[in-house]
DNA sequence: TCCCTTATCTTGAATGAGTCAAGTATTTTT
DNA sequence: AAAAATACTTGACTCATTCAAGATAAGGGA
């Protein structure tokens, strides 16, 4: 878990002003990967006192576009975040209780990237999103039946 | 392209009853894969003259849900529907100007579909969107430097 | 063919994530 | 320490989608 200087040294890396609200995005973040941008707030709330949600939206953006984050949004679902940047690990989401685990892609470094005919498109990234059925879940859906 | 007495058969196939607005929702799709919500009220309204966007809504979830239709959603764009379904193909989506073609993934019949840990989630669908540059939007740029 | 049941459509309001805009505050530079 | 630029606050707003209640039309049985 990276500490407070850690993300100080991040966001002047990434050319970004060092602000109270940024580092408490981090620190949400990097706690709970895969949380959504109320929990988000939730937890910068906790930890400075009032943030106006805006503030957050902005810090979110800044944050991703900097490439510290990394934002998913699966059909259906919110916008989450999540900290794990830099690679082209994918996600297992469960289509009943929404829980959003990390998976790398079988085929290693660069999975899927060439579709069989990509219609001229020049492809940058390849985005994978497994959906089906979290343990939990199947575990309850099996034991009422 | 199907006719009216296709949509027919496959909406009753769905035990779905035959209305003016479902046929008109599938002739819009097949005509133009991968239309968001509007453009395809629009399309049943040309057709049939007024019809409520909520009985559109409703009739591309009962299709989605029938099966008849397939609901894409990629992140940051509005919901778009096409009449391919059945088969597991992919979708290549320009950054530039939002334009979908489909994708057959290069790996074969069952692409991606084992993650490497798929921490125990039971998967049923691999969904995976390449991103990049359609070819106008490559020529556009390019050009423009 | 008519009627009944039920699914579907109409109308109109509501929801909620996310954005826009203008002004104030804070960070960084000089 | 002052100036310049970026970030945050406040409050209104957008817009795809959903909710709810009543009206209408489709399909099956008499």
């Amino acid at each position: 878990m990276p500490t407070t200087s850690d993300f100080e040294r991040m966001l002047r890396a990434a050319s970004l002003r060092v602000t109270r609200p940024r580092i408490a995005v981090l620190h949400a973040v990097h706690a709970s990967p895969h949380a959504d941008t109320d929990s988000i707030l939730g937890a910068v709330r906790t930890d400075l006192g009032e943030v106006s949600h805006q503030a957050v939206y902005d810090v979110l953006r800044a944050l991703t576009n900097a490439g510290l984050l990394r934002r998913i949004q699966p059909a259906g679902y919110v916008a989450r975040y999540e900290s794990r940047v830099g690679d082209n690990h994918h996600h297992v989401i469960c289509r009943s209780c929404g829980v959003i685990a990390d998976a790398d892609c079988a085929v290693g470094h660069a999975p899927c990237l060439s579709a069989s005919d990509s219609h001229g498109f020049v492809i940058d990234e390849a985005e994978v999103i497994y959906w089906g059925t979290c343990p939990d879940c199947t575990t309850t859906t099996t034991a009422s039946s």
